[in-house]
Order: C-alpha cells, then structure tokens, then sequence
DNA sequence: ATTATGACCTGTG
DNA sequence: ACACAGGCCATAA
C-alpha cells in the first residue's frame, strides 16, 4: 500500500543502511524512494526518526552541511558523531562530499543516465555555507 | 477546511 | 556566476 508511513518506512530503511563513515543527502533518499522533489518530507520523516537510534546524522543537505543539527539538541552533537566516525569536515565546516557521499545502490543506477552539472551547483556552496 | 512552516531541490532570469 | 521563485509532501495551528 502507499500510504505516508510508506514513506517514513523506507526513509528509515534507508538512512539505517548508510555504511557508518558515509552521509548522503535528504535528495538521493526522496529519490530513492520514488519522489525526488519531497526531500522536505524525509527530513520530517527523520525528525521523528532521530529518537528512534536510526544513523540521522549521516543524513545532511546536498552541500554537506549538516542542517539537521539543530534537532539533535547540542549544535556540535552531530558533528561529534559524525567525526567520531572517521567523516572529514571541510573548512566551511560542511562535510567533505567527495569522500564521504553515499548513494543508495537503486538510485546509483538511475543516476546514471542523467549528468548533473555539479560544478555549478558547487560553487554555490561557498554562498550557502557563508552563514 | 485553509493557511503557514519546514533537517530541501531544481529550474529559470 | 548569482539571485529569485516554484514545487512537492507532511505536520501544526
């Protein structure tokens, strides 16, 4: 059936399959689930999820900062957490995507036919991330 | 039932 | 390259 806790379900599946030492972002799970244009969704799906011991902090936006943060309570939580697994911070203090970006093996095989220009997209990063 | 907000993303000017 | 606006889905008031 699909209703909304459908959603919610294969959110957490897969933010619980998130190898420990990767993020990915709130866009690769709503595709992955079938809506790409509902990543606001999975981060409400994730807001009941963060009590419920799923890996939320290895969740964060596409410009790997780690936006979520304000939910763990402590702003540096998830950052902890994060670096205790070994994830790299970049100087801006988002995460270092090159490294530690993973995608979910179905949405691997669908990107590839589609080529983001991510250079662009990269070089907003700096302006979002300019607090 | 309608309006407003949100741990976002993509596309166009 | 930057800035603005739209969209999409679920919850709260």
């Amino acid at each position: 059936m699909k209703t909304k806790q459908d959603f919610f379900d294969r959110v957490y599946k897969l933010v619980a399959k998130i190898p420990r030492g990767k993020v990915t972002t709130y866009g690769a799970i709503a595709e992955a689930c079938g809506i790409r244009s509902s990543a606001r969704t999975v981060g409400w799906a994730l807001n009941g999820a963060s009590e419920s011991g799923l890996p939320c902090h290895r969740v964060v936006n596409r410009f790997g900062a780690l936006t979520g943060k304000i939910h763990f309570g402590d702003f540096h939580l998830m950052e902890d957490m994060l670096r205790s697994e070994g994830i790299e911070f970049d100087e801006d203090g988002c995460v270092n995507m090159e490294k530690h970006l993973w995608i979910p093996t179905k949405l691997k095989a669908k990107m590839k036919k589609k080529k983001t220009s991510s250079a662009v997209r990269s070089a907003k990063k700096p302006r979002l991330s300019r607090q």
